[in-house]
DNA sequence: CTAATTTGACCACG
DNA sequence: CGTGGTCAAATTAG
């Protein structure tokens, strides 16, 4: 248990040195005259506006944040059955826009059906987990429409909350089963919740056997008819649920995005596409920020080009069960969902590139094993 | 009865 | 035009 908080810890550290980092080199943009030594640009790029800085520095604080959270879930529902839960995840995150909200836009007057699409993704997390175990993340959902996915065997569910229109909860998420492993339920997780549901948190993930976790968190915004402007886009501290211990990255480009499995394949979608336009923003953002705002401060990477980028990280930690960190890789290596075996192997060309200063996750996690 | 799910149609996007 | 996401009427569950 203790690594495992530690691991969450290294995380957790990390979004704040970056955050930190970040804030220093706004300040210094700024106000250019005072010398507030802005390290190097690690993960921003020289050249971000202030206004990109903000955004980075908000998101960053949002998920320290969250991994706070995170780790008082995990010691909680580890106290209470310290059994095998495993659970995988990966945040991914997107552009750094965090904000934008107030979609209302135009409704046009289209049929009574469907009217603009959000579009918009932001930040994403995505969930597998295990069918037999499916969790319930502590939300109430409601099916609204399910689609067979081409080149998928089982058919995608959408769910949004249950509160939507009484809260105006904009929070959706997409359950699939993976081709591989019937037993393995992936689940994307769109937008957070605004709503406050008593639940959640506390009975969240509760799983007799292992669980994968990946998140995905967009911001939609765009809102359907004239209905809602009301949303007040705050965003609780808490929506994440325990996820937590495991985590497993998988970036690619976007070409070959839907070559892999289930698990999890980012691309660097919508970032460049529409908004960010103006600032600088490169399209890799969205990678750039996932690794090293999950990991590490000072990382950077050139990212050099944008193609086949591919990340597989996987850490297991966090707490949840505290024998089972061996199999727990384990599990993951062999499911079908999780892709190769051996994460550290694909880790390791990041750490080539990259150096870090902080034992981050990663680490903890051989330790682990 | 109300609430949730099912399911085919609708629609935006590429 | 195909695909994925959403709507909403019909159906089922509580």
């Amino acid at each position: 248990m203790e690594e495992s908080t530690k691991c969450e810890q290294v995380g957790v550290i990390g979004e704040l040195m970056l955050g930190e980092e970040l804030t220093k080199k706004l300040y210094s943009q700024l106000f250019p005259s005072s010398s507030v030594s802005s390290s190097s640009s690690s993960s921003t790029s020289s050249r971000d506006t202030n206004e990109v800085l903000i955004e980075k520095i908000i998101s960053t604080m949002e998920k320290a944040i969250a991994m706070v959270n995170c780790m008082a879930n995990v010691g909680e529902s580890k106290a209470k059955n310290g059994s095998m839960m495993d659970s995988h995840c990966s945040f991914i995150n997107g552009s750094p826009k965090s904000e934008v909200m107030e979609p209302e836009v135009e409704h046009r007057d289209v049929s009574k059906k469907r009217k603009t699409m959000p579009r918009r993704r932001d930040q994403v997390k995505v969930c597998l987990e295990t069918a037999e175990g499916t969790k319930e993340d502590g939300y109430s959902w409601r099916k609204y429409g399910q689609k067979d996915i081409l080149g998928a065997k089982f058919p995608r569910a959408y769910y949004r909350c249950t509160y939507r229109n009484i809260q105006g909860c904009l929070a959706t998420k997409q359950v699939q089963k993976s081709d591989e492993d019937p037993m393995v339920n992936e689940i994307t997780y769109i937008g957070r919740h605004t709503c406050t549901q008593a639940s959640h948190l506390s009975k969240a993930v509760v799983s007799p056997s292992k669980t994968k976790t990946v998140i995905e968190e967009n911001q939609h915004q765009t809102n359907q008819k004239n209905q809602p402007q009301q949303e007040k886009i705050e965003h609780p501290p808490e929506k994440i649920f325990s996820f937590g211990s495991q985590v497993e990255v998988k970036v690619e480009d976007l070409d070959h995005k839907q070559g892999i499995f289930p698990s999890f394949c980012f691309s660097s979608p919508s970032i460049g596409s529409e908004n960010e336009d103006n600032s600088n923003i490169f399209p890799y953002s969205m990678i750039e920020n996932n690794l090293m705002e999950s990991f590490s401060p000072a990382f950077i990477s050139p990212t050099t080009s944008e193609s086949d980028m591919f990340c597989h990280w996987e850490s297991t930690g966090l707490g949840q069960s505290v024998h089972s960190s061996t199999s727990d890789i384990t599990d993951i290596v062999s499911t079908p969902t999780s892709v190769t075996n051996s994460p550290i192997m694909d880790f390791d060309f990041l750490l080539d590139k990259i150096d870090f200063d902080i034992d981050f996750p990663m680490a903890t996690t051989e330790l682990c094993t």
